[in-house]
DNA sequence: GTCATGCTTTACGTTTACGTAAATGTAAAG
DNA sequence: CTTTACATTTACGTAAACGTAAAGCATGAC
């Protein structure tokens, strides 16, 4: 009977930090960026929903792709874009594609590191392997 | 004439800026962290072979990538290490393996992300369509 | 010579992404 | 109520990766 929406699980900030190990200040500098608009408890602490420990999520794996986080706040767009807007769907939709071709061009950068380092890696083990046998000893592998 | 040497094809620091769309401060950057070591001519200018002009595509191909200077340091290796040196070339594999699995980490993390950005697209483009057809009568939500 | 380029080093400035300290507020526990 | 454990905002500090300005060589053109 009361109000009547399901209810749904929510996170501290401190329980967000630890669960990605990341400090709150970060957390709160992404909010400082706009790319998190928790909402505030009656004592004014911030509340994250699920959704935004989703976004946060987004967050960090664009961090670790190496985004900066302006171009995640792109890439996830502002919290507070208005989505009814159809001109701003198809900015979206466009940016998605561009960001796809992107994704595409770093596949290929990270298959051909792994190519170089394969390559050093065995050029490295032929070394290895001639200096073992021109050596006093022969060690195991 | 002085003989011998096959004479390599050398480069200048702004041909290479140039050609890799940066700096010359920053190879100069690079070169203060010591991730290149050109020799130098007679007037003192440095001068790049072919082989420096790969370490700074590696270079580079690491920073897009997002790595920092340090990693891709450790990665493709200080110039000054002395190769001969067995225990050298064991630490460089080991760290060469640990690479690998930080590549397919990455691999992982780019395939998710192209994943979300597809279903949000996709999402965008139902929205889309539902608009279009609703024109502007309908019960939004 | 001297002028324009292009290089050099030195050194301070800038941006990004937080760290850290200070002062204060609040919620639960004893 | 006091303590303890978090939370808040404000604000200055910092490391990385350069940018940029200043001042001085080197070299070929005129």
């Amino acid at each position: 009977m009361p109000g009547g929406r399901s209810e749904e699980r929510t996170y501290s900030i401190s329980e967000l930090a630890a669960e990605f190990d990341i400090s709150p200040r970060a957390i709160r500098y992404y909010e400082e960026r706009g790319l998190l608009a928790p909402r505030r408890s009656a004592g004014n602490q911030r509340v994250y929903t699920r959704g935004d420990r989703r976004r946060l999520k987004l967050i960090l794996r664009g961090k670790r792709l190496g985004f900066s986080l302006d171009e995640i706040a792109e890439m996830i767009g502002m919290p507070e874009t208005d989505l009814t807007e159809v001109e701003q769907i198809r900015r979206s939709l466009a940016y998605g594609r561009s960001k796809l071709e992107e994704i595409a061009r770093r596949k290929k950068e990270l298959a051909e590191l792994e190519q170089d380092i394969r390559a050093t890696m065995e050029t490295l083990e032929q070394t290895l392997d001639r200096l073992s046998k021109e050596g006093a000893s022969h060690d195991p592998r």
